[in-house]
DNA sequence: TATCGTAAAGTGAGATCACAGTTTTATGGG
DNA sequence: CCCATAAAACTGTGATCTCACTTTACGATA
């Protein structure tokens, strides 16, 4: 366990603090950004001592950032011990959380369309085209990474900072799980030709058309992230 | 200002700690609590050391919990003092919380609607009785209560711990504002019509018609946000 | 009287330490 | 070889202190 939880910290490295921002907010970034990217597993537990000294600062801003995540739903405490692990999401907060995202970015989506100009359009496409580049090689880090640019970048023109926000912490709690559905290899054909509708549907300005294919793409990545946890459950019961 | 402060934490008092939880846990519930039952006022700053002596404890576990009602979007950091204060949302803002609203809180009333047996169901009329009664005899801290008693029981019965945790988060974010609004004698008759078509489409097991009374409610709440929040704005600007 | 400057009080941020648990590891006896 | 037991290591929690900075208050001066 003690190697594998290196390996995830092995990503974040000593953080370089910049003066202008608190140690605890670019912490906290950091590690949020890090937990949607799907660099830390479901279950992996995270000790405020090591944190510290991998970032390189006191354990102070650390349990501040922690805590943050925890009331963020990327993080909870776990045993006896209260040591907070990335959550291990049962089948049914799975499904809340994909209704939950069903009605939030299908109406961002809905929302955006009439936003998106020339240039923001350009972005998305590319981000589209790294995807499907990105699925075609197997490339599973810069897959993700492009999933969520793609994503992001259409909700973000909705120009709604707080329902960004909420769509985030969805992203936050699913984001552990993803790296490990997206091994399976049906996965990415499937998922790539929501995306393609979903820019079709930006190309031709059809609101109703792009919220149906984000829906679909959401409804289909729950799917697979549901019969991937059945394994991950399984693994859990024979670790306890 | 120094009153003014000392009245709202005054409805708090010292805070008895508990054991078996941890102080930073009970402090984020009880100020939480706080902020969505409108006890502080919009623009209201919080001081670190002074909630600490009010509470009773050490700064440590007040600024933890602090830090997290400000990633639930129940604070926020104001000045070049980086002093943690309630929200002053702008008409930008209320709109987005407004929809987000009314997507989830829609889609909960919707879902729990099948799930609500007749107990929940006795419980539910009686929180819409006494909101009628507050409303009646005008009393704004009952009404306010009942209210969300009567929000919370519907959508709690949905059985979706992170839909009801994110609802929650939107109501953190309003919950200062209610009761300015709530002045407006127009409100609570307007208000309690929705509640009343609400409780009849409970009664009825009509899903859309139940859907349709909260995106009302949630509608014309906002609306009357809205217009007080002007008066607010004005204020603020001749007190900076 | 108005204004500028200085001092005092207040602010959050972060490091460090002590403490009470739990978990893990080592050790000794069977 | 296995199991029980003790000790060592590790965990979060909370209090305290220093620091840098901002805001406020007060008084001297023009």
């Amino acid at each position: 366990m003690h190697n594998a939880e290196r390996d995830s910290w092995s990503r974040l490295g000593p953080l370089a603090l910049i003066e202008g921002s608190t140690a605890q907010a670019q912490i906290y970034a950091r590690l949020r950004e890090a937990i949607i990217s799907g660099y830390f597993r479901p279950g992996e537990e995270i000790s405020l001592r090591r944190a510290a000294a991998v970032l390189g600062t006191s354990v102070t801003p650390v349990r501040e950032a922690l805590r943050q995540l925890e009331s963020d739903g990327g993080l909870e405490v776990f045993g006896g011990n209260r040591v907070l692990r990335v959550p291990i999401l049962t089948q049914t907060q799975l499904v809340d959380i994909r209704d939950i995202r069903i009605q939030l970015e299908g109406f961002a989506a809905a929302q955006a369309i009439h936003a998106i100009g020339a240039p923001q359009l350009r972005l998305i496409s590319n981000a589209c085209a790294i995807m499907q580049r990105a699925a075609d090689t197997g490339d599973a880090d810069l897959y993700l990474e492009s999933n969520w640019r793609f994503h992001s970048l259409i909700y973000r023109a909705a120009g709604r900072a707080v329902l960004m926000n909420t769509i985030e912490g969805m992203w936050l709690r699913v984001g552990p799980l993803i790296r490990q559905a997206v091994t399976a290899p049906l996965h990415f054909q499937r998922s790539m030709a929501s995306h393609r509708a979903a820019e079709q549907a930006l190309h031709t300005g059809d609101a109703s058309a792009l919220q149906a294919a984000i829906i679909c793409d959401i409804s289909e990545a729950a799917s697979d992230l549901g019969q991937s946890m059945q394994g991950l459950e399984e693994k859990e019961i024979s670790v306890a």
